[in-house]
Formats: C-alpha cells, structure tokens, sequence
DNA sequence: CTGAAAGCGCTTACAG
DNA sequence: CTGAAAGCGCTTACAG
C-alpha cells in the first residue's frame, strides 16, 4: 500500500503487478526481451502506467552513478546566439531525461577551465578557446559548437566558408571592388576562420577590429570608412558591428547602401530593425543537434560532426556601389 | 582507503577524521554545536577540505526526498529579457547549490499550466496569466518576476508606474499634447498595468495594440500614425514595438522625433542602435532577486515583495513636437 | 523466466 | 558527546 500523498515507487508498481521490483526495473528499462516473458512486461508496463508511475531521478543516480546533467558552456546567456542553442540543447536534453546547466566562461577567460566537472555527465561548449580546453582535467564527453574542427572533440558547426562564399558573390555581383572586413577582437576559431575564408576570396581586403558592441563597431567603422579610397562594402563579423558601422556611416553623411553596403552575421531583431543583410545562423538547430551528439556519444553510439548550412538575407543595406 | 580515481564519501571523511559517518553529516552540516565537540568538528572539516571532499547530491536528495531543483517558467529563454532574468536567478541558484531547469510556457498558452510539478523544489514564474497559475496541482513554492502584487505568489517587479510617470513627465515636459500607446497584444499582468497607468495619466490617450514584433508594430504605428489628428508622441509597451514603430514613421515620411516622438521598454541592443529613449529594465537583478526570494521561502524565511525602480534611458527618439 | 539481496552515499532517529 | 543502524528508491549481479 503506497502512502496517500507521495509518489509512487517501483516497489509499488510490484506489489500492483504481482511480480518482484527487480521485474520491474527490468521492463521498464527496457533490458526484458529474453529475461522476461511478453505477458509479465505488458502487465507491469499497465501497473506503472496505471499508477503514473516515474522514476526517482536520485536514487537512480545515485546507483548508477550518474547525474543526468550536462553542463553547457558559453560566454552569456543573454547573447541572441547563445540563448538559442541553449534552447534547442535544452529541448533534446528534457526529451531524453537530462537536466542542462549554464556555466558562463567569459570569452576573455583565455586561460585554462575551472568550471565543476564533477556531477556532470557531458558537456556542450561554445566559442571556447583552445587554452580554456586544455583546463579539462577528466575526459568528460564534450561536443563543441561553433567550433574548430580540427579540435579535440567532434562540433555542430554552421558553414562558415560557405556563408562567407555567399556575403562575397552577393557583394562582388552588385559591382563592389573595394571590401573591407570588421571583426571581432576576439581569439576564437569562429571569428579567425571568417577572417581566413575572408581573406582567401577578397585580395583587396581591409581590416578593422572592434569588441563586440555597437560603440566599438562605431569607432572602428568609422577609421574604416574615413581613408581616402574607402571600402564600398563592410563585412561585419556580428550584427551587433553592423549596427556600429550603421551608425558610422549615417554619423559621415554616408548613404547605406548607396555610399556603403553592410553585412551583419547572426540575423537578431537589430537586424530587422535596421534592414541588415545578414547572415542567418541556425543557432537554436545547432543546439538540437550537438545535444543529440552528446547523447550519442553517452551512449557509445557513432557520432558524425556536422555542418549546417546558413542563409543569407538580403535587405537593404546592401547594394550597388556608388549609386548616389 | 578510498578507491583510486572515484570521489571521497562521508565515509572516507570519517576514516580519516577517526571519527563515525554520523558525526561528518552533524559537522557538515552545521547542525552540530551542542552535540559534538569543537575538538572534534575542527577535525572533521580538516579532513574534508584535505580529501575535498564534496557531499555527493543524489544521495542528499535521496535521502531528503528534495531535488535541489528550481523550475523558471518563462515564455522564451531567447527574448533577452528572459534572458537576463536566467541569468540572474540561476547564479543565486548556483550560489545555494541549487540548479535551475528552464520550462518554457509561451504567453498564448492560457489555459492551466501543465508542467511538471514533481521533482522540482521551487518555481519561478514570469509573465504567467491567471489561468495558467490556476493548474498548480500542488502547492509548490513560487516567487513570480513582473508580474500581480495581488496575485497569489509574493512578487519581484520593477516599478511600471513610476516608469509610466516618468515617460509621462518626460514627453510632457516636451510639450507632448497627443499621446498615443502601442500596447503589446498580451493579456498579462504588466502589459495591463502599463495601460492603466498611462490612461490614468493621459487623458487623451489613443490605443493600439500588436504581436510583440517589428512586423506588427510597424502595421499597428502605420494606422496609429495616420490619422487626421495623429499622436504626436507614441509610447511603446517593448523596444521591439517601438522598432516597428520607428520604421512605421520612416515609411511615413515622418521625421523621428521631429514629428513624432517614441519610447520603448526593455533596452535592447535594439533600442541603442535606434537611439531609442526608453526604460531599462533591471531583468537580471529582478532574476537574483527572485531567487534569493524562493530561497528564503524555502528556508522558511520571511520574504518581502521586491519592487525596483527602473530607469528612463533619454536618447534621440524623443524631442519637441512639431520641431521641423 | 523470476525473485531475494546487496549496495550506491547520505541523514536522522535511537541508543548509550 | 559519539556511534551503529536503518532506510530513501533504484539497478544489477547472483541464485534458482
């Protein structure tokens, strides 16, 4: 007889099924075919049923060891991007009974990880650098986002040369010659390989680097957008420097796009708001998909990287050169 | 002697200290002073912090028949407001060993709500209508973030009628004569507190409401801002609105502020690349403060109901009427 | 094909 | 002031 006001236990569910809990623990973890007959299995899968019978998430843990919970490591929750995969991640993990914690490591932390990596079972990072990795004392599974490929463990990553292909046919169709690349000031393998991709397709190309934020992507934009033979187009690492170079722009009497064409990375509401063409990235897909990853590696299942493609949108802010 | 590569125990704590596995619990604890001996307890704590040794939570949870979990329902982790009020509260949780599982509840969903309520220790709620309140099956601890003072949880809000005062005072001082409202779509507390305090306070107060999105505010703005007698101030219940509304203006040939003033809440990035005049919202001291709150309930401490103030950031959308 | 028993690591009555 | 024991709810050898 179970106690009036708590849950349910697998004991209970035995006594309903009038079989041992070891029955019932069998069954319901699905390790019965060839142990336990068909009749004996749909018997105790109708008490458990019947009594809304769930686990106690402790006490398995406890026996088995594990936590069921995986840590996800980015920079802030806040940012548009992150968020995202923290939601997509966050869907796969309660689908298959896993909790998902946030632990912020600064983008700047450049040095080794000191995060917790006890009690937790995996562990999902984005824009982690190679320095902070190294801080990993035990061999946690991991799967990275947004990360190099060449890395220690397998990523979800969008297509980073294909979308810097796109932002430059887009470009070099509309007539531009002149292209200049606002990035981000930071050492993580997403920005230098745009950089690189970049780099690789526009001979021509200028630099500027900036923080992430619209006050630094003002400052740098403006320096680029003040030499004498001026980049026609900016290709901005983040919608965020987008909104700077915007803003720059407007602050010189400089047409967008007449004068100037922008693109931003990311595609937030700063971007509609101000008719960017961006880059879209799949982020809360990418956040499905390393979860997945991380569950198959628990499971010693094969695990392949993969590349999502991302979508260029094209607004107003990019056009033909000289137009006024 | 504790195995080679697996965590010490309370028992491996004991061992060392010489003393039982009852009296570690007692002294870590902090439930001791009266029943072991100051000798004995500075022993335990030396080989504990020689072993760190760290108490393993599924067994605590077992054994208390708690989680150590706190639910945050919340309609989109990806709205930076949510956001930050995650990143608020899940610090304060951390900071008290508890951690924090996101359940996402959109705003349209007003009918009971249907999470699950078992193995979770607390909840944290934002912008949660009545109904949905309504389908709490137990009595589950609950602080609720922006939303009824009156309503059956004790409370963290910002302070919407001094922000609405301030608006008010802000566009009045311009000497602002028409104001209209843009009003979120929503039927939640804070978007109904906000009307009712701008009516009390705008006499010839004007109204229309969208979606929360620069789509539908700009179609909501474009009918507002076309009317014979059209505001000449638009007050806008969200930063994304008031995008929309700005475009609307754009679209309109009408010159921002010159023709028409706007106002938006939250601060987004949106709002700075803009240069929109709104209120900053404190989310994430609202989340810490919400925390610490649902912590003291737990702990079976008084709790007060929180209300901060929010601050009017001034930027370049809002100036004189009728300047050019 | 099924059950009785042990044990994961903790906390708390209970005994002394 | 301190310890031995029970038990939280699971899973998994082991025995039959």
């Amino acid at each position: 007889m179970m106690p009036a006001h708590s849950r349910p236990t697998s004991k209970d569910v035995a006594a309903a099924a009038g079989v041992s809990q070891s029955t019932v623990s069998m069954v319901l973890s699905g390790k019965w075919p060839g142990r336990v007959s068909e009749a004996t299995a749909q018997n105790v899968r109708d008490a458990a049923q019947r009594l809304g019978y769930r686990p106690n998430p402790a006490a398995r843990n406890l026996r088995l060891g594990r936590t069921r919970t995986i840590m996800l490591v980015v920079p802030a929750i806040t940012a548009p991007f992150f968020a995202a995969v923290y939601t997509g991640a966050a869907k796969v993990a309660v689908e298959n009974g896993f909790s998902l914690v946030v632990f912020p490591w600064p983008l700047e932390a450049d040095g080794p990880f000191s995060g917790p990596q006890e009690a937790i079972d995996g562990m999902l990072a984005s824009s982690m650098g190679e320095n902070s990795l190294a801080g990993m004392r035990r061999p946690v599974p991991l799967v990275m986002v947004d990360s190099d490929p060449e890395g220690p463990a397998p990523t979800v990553n969008f297509d980073v040369a294909g979308a810097i292909g796109d932002i430059v046919a887009h470009l070099r169709g509309l007539g531009h010659t002149r292209i200049g690349h606002l990035a981000a000031d930071i050492n993580v393998w997403t920005f230098r390989s745009r950089a690189l991709r970049l780099a690789e397709q526009v001979p021509e190309l200028v630099t500027g680097r900036a923080a992430i934020s619209i006050a630094a992507g003002f400052e740098t934009a403006l320096r680029l957008l003040s030499s004498p033979d001026r980049p026609t187009a900016l290709v901005c690492d983040d919608d965020t420097l987008a909104a700077g170079a915007h803003k720059a722009a407007r602050h010189l009497g400089l047409d967008v796009p007449g004068d100037v064409s922008i693109t931003g990375f990311d595609d937030l509401y700063l971007a509609e708001a101000l008719e960017l063409t961006t880059v879209r990235l799949p982020a809360e897909r990418m956040g499905e998909l390393a979860m997945a990853h991380l569950m198959d590696v628990l499971e010693g299942r094969p695990a392949e990287p993969a590349l999502l493609p991302a979508e260029l949108v094209l607004r107003r802010s990019t056009g033909a050169p000289g137009r006024r």
